[in-house]
DNA sequence: CATGAAACGAACAGATG
DNA sequence: CATCTGTTCGTTTCATG
């Protein structure tokens, strides 16, 4: 029960499916590819970012010719799993700029983080000179990429009728 | 030892980091960033463009506030590791919109997904009818992420000097 | 929401130092 | 590479139907 649970109609859908494509679309491209003329298109787009859906428009970088494509998934234990030390883990993980990602993970409150390497002697120190030296860090186990088969942004939005969860309490429906 | 082992100097990587962080600066602001003249700028972004060191530009939606912030983690193992059977599996989960990521691991020869689900029913609801249903599949363990704790898409580039993989032979060289 | 007009800024190309 | 010129094009706002 909140005071404002936006909805988004299939043309919105269309302009964040579009936009999760191509953050440099025109707004006269945009606004062909959802049927609309410019004027409206443009206030959607302006509506939108004021609802707060936009995070970043970023440029993905092809790994490969930049000598980066070795993926590694970490799982890291902590001796004890009391708040303070997750947040300092936590902080401490968030200056590597080798980490692209850290979940904490349910079941054995591990984390779990995947880090992009150049190559082995990198991810061996690493993992000596960063990751162990953390407070509180007791185990830690790596697993290795063969292939990264898969890799998108674009998170996966209804075809249409989408209720927007207000910041507080959660309503989410899909229709 | 290949033809043209490109390489790239510090303005170049200067290029490569604002537009990592913010694809839709302006040519004129990009310019500015790196210290050099609206021309030479633009004429640096479009050989690197050329290079293919660039592989989209995208929006990144907030997931939270479209209802999709459930990350699960899901190691697949297959019955008989024969590059068909693997074929196979690649191509019908690149075709599930909620698989974010998908590697091909070291070790148990398995498969690591991240998908985004909106609930537990959907969560369900894949795994049944769209991964189990996948043939080959034998072995399905999910675990979730309570928190995502940091999340990522700009590569860690070095500083200055970086020498490109050419295509075929791999010299990566740091300075 | 569509249309059209108008002002502003940026992209892009070319020439010079 | 810097600076300058100029054209083109997209953005952004506003007034009208």
């Amino acid at each position: 029960m909140s005071a404002n649970p936006k909805r988004l109609d299939r043309i919105d859908i269309g302009i964040l499916n579009q936009l999760q494509h191509n953050a440099r679309i025109t707004n006269a491209e945009l606004a062909r590819a959802v049927n609309l003329s410019t004027t409206p298109c443009f206030n959607r787009v302006r509506a939108l970012e004021k609802l707060g859906l936009f995070k970043q428009h970023v440029t993905l970088l092809d790994p490969e010719p930049l000598g980066l494509s070795i993926n590694v998934f970490i799982q890291v234990s902590l001796e004890k799993q009391v708040e303070d030390a997750l947040q300092r883990f936590e902080q401490a993980i968030s200056e590597q700029p080798e980490v692209m990602e850290c979940y904490l993970m349910s079941g054995d409150a591990d984390y779990l983080l995947r880090v992009v390497m150049p190559d082995m002697r990198a991810l061996e120190r690493f993992i000596i000179e960063r990751l162990t030296t953390i407070p509180g860090v007791s185990n830690i186990r790596s697993s290795f990429a063969l292939k990264q088969v898969r890799y998108k942004t674009a998170l996966p939005l209804p075809s249409a009728g989408l209720t927007l969860v207000d910041p507080n309490g959660n309503r989410t429906e899909w229709e």
